[in-house]
DNA sequence: GTCTTGTAATTAACATGTTAATCAAAAATA
DNA sequence: TATTTTTGATTAACATGTTAATTACAAGAC
């Protein structure tokens, strides 16, 4: 394969093994990751510049929608958010009458965090907006493509490492 | 298909078209590549911390050790990085003495970033256990679906959605 | 009940993400 | 050449990412 540069020698001098090889970084997963995600969340983000709320807020807002009441430690996993971030988003949120968060009724450490109707509200309106971003994308990309990736990356997803 | 939880309805007591229908956020793109990524990064992220370096400094490393000397626009472009934060992370490689800046001998906009021995020093000494992660990685997985995901991940980014 | 241990959430500190504003130098135009 | 426009890079300001430390409460052990 001439000209194939999806691999590298670090030390062109020394025989080189796997082990030492460099995976050219086009190649590597962690970038192609992130490269495709900054390709799909363009369009969005002025979406969500329109609904004045940041990415991450949309996507915490939306998984309460989704999901109703939940705590912060299960809002953290399904939003893909750790907790120190999502505190102080809820904590804005909060101010801006988007979500509520109470306390347990049984267990002091935990809250419960709920969308309200505003939050509601601004879902509602900017979901037609959001879905024809997809809908364009899906049609660029293939239905079928789209499908196959996202069951790659939910296999991935759930690899155990050890 | 009874239970499948790939769609909900924002407001079930109207009839609802496609585009105020929300797509469930397991099976939205932007939050199925963030996960996937998570997945990926974790054993990835142990290896960083003993090598002292961040993800985002490492990367760096890396796309300089691939392409020799570029200036900090190509390096954005490549490593996946805005400019803004590739100032900062250059300035703080400068000091520890892993990257050099030059001025551009013709162009005085623009620098000249490169890579130095200690920086490739650092990348020689860390890429074998990188190498492991990722095979590991590669087994649990499957060959033939990385090669999958990686071309379907290229695909998307190289989408133009106007 | 007291003490220890474990857990949910927050706070702290620093690095990076993101958009807008700024600055210097090059390129374009008159 | 003087003026304007464009471009490469940085700085500023604020939101989020990340790890470690902290706090309040719950659950177990004694």
């Amino acid at each position: 394969m001439m000209g194939d540069k999806r691999y590298m020698t670090l030390t062109p001098e020394s025989k080189s093994s796997s082990l030492d090889t460099v995976r050219a970084t086009s190649r590597a997963l962690p970038i192609a990751l992130l490269r495709a995600r900054e390709t799909v969340m363009g369009p969005i983000r002025l979406m969500l510049t329109g609904a004045g709320v940041t990415e991450q807020q949309w996507r915490v807002l939306r998984v309460l929608a989704e999901n109703g009441v939940m705590d912060p430690t299960a809002l953290s996993e399904a939003s893909c958010l750790l907790l120190p971030s999502l505190t102080r988003i809820v904590n804005y949120l909060e101010k801006q009458n988007l979500v509520t968060r109470a306390r347990h009724e049984t267990d002091g450490r935990r809250f419960l965090l709920e969308i309200t109707p505003l939050g509601n509200a601004l879902i509602a309106r900017n979901i037609p907006h959001s879905n024809e971003i997809y809908a364009a994308l899906e049609k660029q990309f293939g239905q079928d493509k789209m499908e196959q990736l996202l069951d790659l990356l939910q296999d991935l997803s759930n690899i155990d490492l050890k």
